[in-house]
DNA sequence: TCTGGGGTCCTAGGACCC
DNA sequence: TCTGGGGTCCTAGGACCC
């Protein structure tokens, strides 16, 4: 038996904890650069709000206070997750941590005559610690699981169901809509559609060397976890990166070389600092821009660039191949609108492989970065950079709705009336 | 005017090997 | 007329997730 647990509209819901005032407030949460809705609280969604909306499309609500808006804060989501993450770990040390909102834990072995309780305890002391409701979903299956937690979201009023029998399979099957089964997206749920395949159940009872020839076997995996089958297995410990990735969309679209350098080189000492923290070496470096996709009227230019690099992980070395990497997409008299840097060929750390031609001094990059990370671990993220960052990050984002960093931050703490 | 960021897995096809 | 058989590795593209 596994749970899903996951936080109610999460991001809207911390942004509550520390603002009481809201719980009955419509509440939307932006992108970076307030750009787009990324959650939503119920009231939000109440007013035809969408996942993805276009901030500036719903400025009018936001101006007439008739919704609040905040910046994404992810300095306090990622603290109230791991408070969040530790009280789940009381009910069973079997967690797969999914997503910074949720989280599978397995309750094998367990007694699950009242597993029905646990669910109810579980839920109530993570409400209780750290504020934030969430659901819960009982099942046989991983995907089981996800589509307990739905109904539970969506019918049950103290935030927790239960599939444990072959009858409830089928009723829940049958009332999940197709597009709602978690692995089944836009482009399959659509074509299953126009094939009368309505319902997850509808999708359970398809012959099998369909789903194979459309989904592939991921289709099949799908629809073995649906009866009842386990296939997508527990990952207690997440494996290293395969790929790194840090981009960024500018606030205003520039054609500042020096600006976008700047930009790119933050981005490969950030990819640095990741493949650092998983003790990995990168063997590729790709640097990529574009313009606007928005404006049918500027012309569109989009390239990206890879440069092999011997396995590192030194911020200097990524950034001297960030930048050569740019310079050979960079076109003048283009607006670019985003830009970003992604390092893959990952390797460990200690297996990666020496170069016979190698020039730069590995083990002295190794100590420099470990000096870095250290200063800027005891002493604030970033109190370091590097040169090329440039001293002020002109392209700093734009978060005019922003709370204050509660749980992180000591000049930010909540203070209290009294 | 204004539209996010970060990942994974699977398959087909091409290039290559003996 | 008829042109083998059995593999691996890599990449791009498409699908999916949050």
């Amino acid at each position: 038996m596994f749970a899903l647990v996951d936080g109610n509209n999460f991001y809207a819901s911390c942004e509550r904890v520390f603002n009481p005032a809201l719980r009955k407030q419509p509440i939307v949460v932006l992108s970076n650069n307030d750009g787009i809705v990324i959650a939503r609280s119920n009231e939000a969604k109440a007013l035809g709000i969408k996942m993805g909306q276009a901030a500036f499309e719903i400025q009018q609500l936001i101006n007439s206070k008739k919704v609040v808006a905040f910046s994404s804060n992810y300095a306090l989501y990622g603290d109230m997750s791991q408070r969040m993450m530790q009280i789940f770990k009381d009910f069973t040390p079997a967690m797969e941590i999914y997503s910074i909102d949720e989280a599978f834990l397995d309750f094998n072995g367990f007694d699950l005559t009242n597993i029905r309780s646990t669910g109810l305890k579980l839920r109530q002391k993570v409400y209780k610690y750290i504020g934030i409701p969430v659901s819960v979903g009982f099942g046989p299956t991983k995907t089981l699981a996800k589509i307990a937690n739905r109904i539970a979201k969506k019918y049950m009023k103290d935030g927790v169901a239960l599939i444990n029998s072959p009858q409830k399979i089928e009723k829940a099957l049958k009332m999940t809509a197709i597009e709602d089964v978690w692995g089944i997206g836009r482009q399959h749920s659509h074509f299953l559609k126009s094939h009368q395949v309505k319902t997850a159940w509808d999708f359970a009872q398809l012959p099998q060397e369909f789903i194979r020839k459309k989904m592939s076997v991921t289709g099949l995996r799908t629809q073995a976890e649906l009866l009842g089958t386990p296939c997508i297995t527990m990952t207690y410990t997440p494996p290293p990166k395969k790929a790194i990735r840090t981009a960024r969309s500018f606030s205003k679209a520039t054609s500042d070389y020096e600006y976008i350098a700047e930009a790119i080189a933050g981005f490969a000492a950030t990819c640095g600092d990741k493949l650092r923290q998983q003790k990995s070496a990168a063997n590729l470096l790709t640097v990529f821009v574009r313009t606007s996709k928005f404006n049918p009227k500027k012309p569109y230019y989009a390239n990206s660039f890879t440069v092999q690099i011997p396995a590192t992980s030194s911020s200097i070395i990524l950034i001297k191949a960030a930048k050569e990497a740019l310079k050979i997409i960079f076109k003048h008299h283009y607006n670019y609108k985003k830009a970003g840097v992604l390092v893959s060929g990952i390797v460990p750390e200690k297996n990666r492989q020496l170069n016979l031609f190698e020039s730069t001094d590995y083990e002295k990059h190794r100590q420099l970065m470990q000096t870095v990370d250290r200063l800027n671990q005891s002493h604030g993220y970033r109190l370091i950079k590097f040169a090329a960052e440039g001293r002020f990050r002109a392209w700093h984002l734009q978060q005019t709705y922003r709370s204050k960093r509660y749980t992180t931050h000591w000049d930010e703490l909540i203070q209290i009336k009294v």
